[in-house]
DNA sequence: AACCTGACTTCGG
DNA sequence: TCCGAAGCCAGGT
């Protein structure tokens, strides 16, 4: 477990801004591994809730929760909102608009 | 080392 | 918009 890729994953994480959202393969990219999207969300899935990560900053590609059950991707949406992301009616972020800049 | 699964991504149809 | 397939990475249900 105690892998640098994780510890740069839970960091990196930690940095996104309130306010701000990023996706898995920005995250791993910024990692240093371009290609480990999926990684990412084993990575996330598997962290202990002590390090209190906002995880739900960390969304897909599409600019939504990754979440098959709803009343999880519902929770991610309303902790969002409250940082004031705003979602479509479809339950789209407009990434263009708050997508973290990795600065 | 091989095989499977997953909070992923991209490309086609 | 939705679905499937292929590519990618890490850990072991």
């Amino acid at each position: 477990m105690a892998s640098d890729f994780f510890e740069r994953i839970y960091k990196i994480i930690q940095r996104i801004p309130k306010g701000k959202v990023a996706t898995y393969g920005q995250i791993a990219a910024l990692a240093g591994k371009p290609h480990a999207a999926r990684a990412v969300g084993w990575a996330l899935n598997n962290t202990p809730p002590q390090l209190d990560l906002p995880w739900q900053r960390v969304i897909n590609a599409s600019g939504r929760s990754s979440f098959d059950e709803e009343t999880k991707r519902k929770l991610q949406q309303a902790l969002l909102k409250k940082e004031g992301v705003k979602f479509d009616k479809s339950g789209k972020v407009d990434l263009e608009r708050f997508q973290w800049n990795g600065k």
